[in-house]
DNA sequence: TTTACTGCAAAGGGTTTGCAACATG
DNA sequence: CATGTTGCAAACCCTTTGCAGTAAA
């Protein structure tokens, strides 16, 4: 059910307590738990998804972690249509580039993978756009919006 | 500096009040005055913004109609990189399919145009993933992250 | 043993709601 | 004029912060 096997985790966490560190920071057990929440989950994880997903997680914690994963480049903030802030694993961490369906109706988001002609074309568009407006683009995020199975 | 002339904004307006009025709503001068500005603005707009430029709307006021004029179908929430939501006229009333460039730093959100190989690109990637995950998909968004001329 | 981290509780800040006065159709 | 809408202020809820105790290196 994890999105990686236990070698690749372990290998995982070993890059997660190196970026810490070098930040003079400590991979402690609620760190990992909140890495291994979000590695096993498959979609991106809300601060509520966490608190459920981590018995005994304090929410002042799972804030205060989540910024500091953020910073390190572990995690990465997700937005959907609702107003609640989503966590995924960086693709650094996760090694999958992907893209996000979201239900307008129950704010569920998904993973989804893009074709490579899909990829080529958003490439292209991040190029015409920085010339356009002067933006230098480091990323992209593609969410297709409609309705989940359950919500039709 | 408007994104319309005064005669398609005056047929806007003539298409929110009928929608409107299709739900035993009004549509007053504060609706009126909040379309008006995200009409102008040219980017979506946060609810700090709107309060700005609209003179005497009480935030309660301003957050009640946002949600009227969205389920209305008039405007939908953009979601940027910060935790603000924004704001800004739909598609039905625009008139212009765009996109959206967001700088990770300052959270300035800008419209962008995509190229139809890009549009049509994802029109397909739209497609496999509703028949890969049982979505029923009606909209899609495209975000360009990076840093603004100002924040480089 | 040092000092980063955690939990608890209180504070903070954006968003929502109750209610009486007001404006729209 | 019937009733949808507004402003004010209080209530809400998610998020942040202070502080004393705990755990990581």
């Amino acid at each position: 059910m994890t999105g990686a096997s236990e070698a690749e985790s372990g290998e995982v966490h070993r890059r997660i307590e190196l970026l810490l560190a070098q930040r003079e920071q400590r991979y402690t057990s609620s760190r990992r738990a909140i890495v291994d929440a979000l590695a096993g989950l498959g979609r991106p994880a809300t601060i509520s998804d966490l608190l459920g997903l981590v018995p005994g997680l304090a929410a002042s914690t799972a804030y205060r972690n989540l910024t500091v994963l953020g910073d390190a480049g572990v995690l990465r903030r997700v937005s959907g249509t609702d107003e609640f802030g989503r966590f995924e694993l960086s693709e650094e961490m996760s090694g999958r580039h992907h893209h996000h369906v979201i239900c307008a109706d129950c704010g569920l988001v998904l993973d989804a993978v893009a074709s490579v002609r899909l990829e080529l074309a958003l490439a292209e568009a991040a190029k015409a756009v920085a010339e356009a407006n002067g933006f230098d683009i480091t990323d992209h995020r593609l969410e297709l919006v409609g309705r989940c199975g359950g919500c039709q």
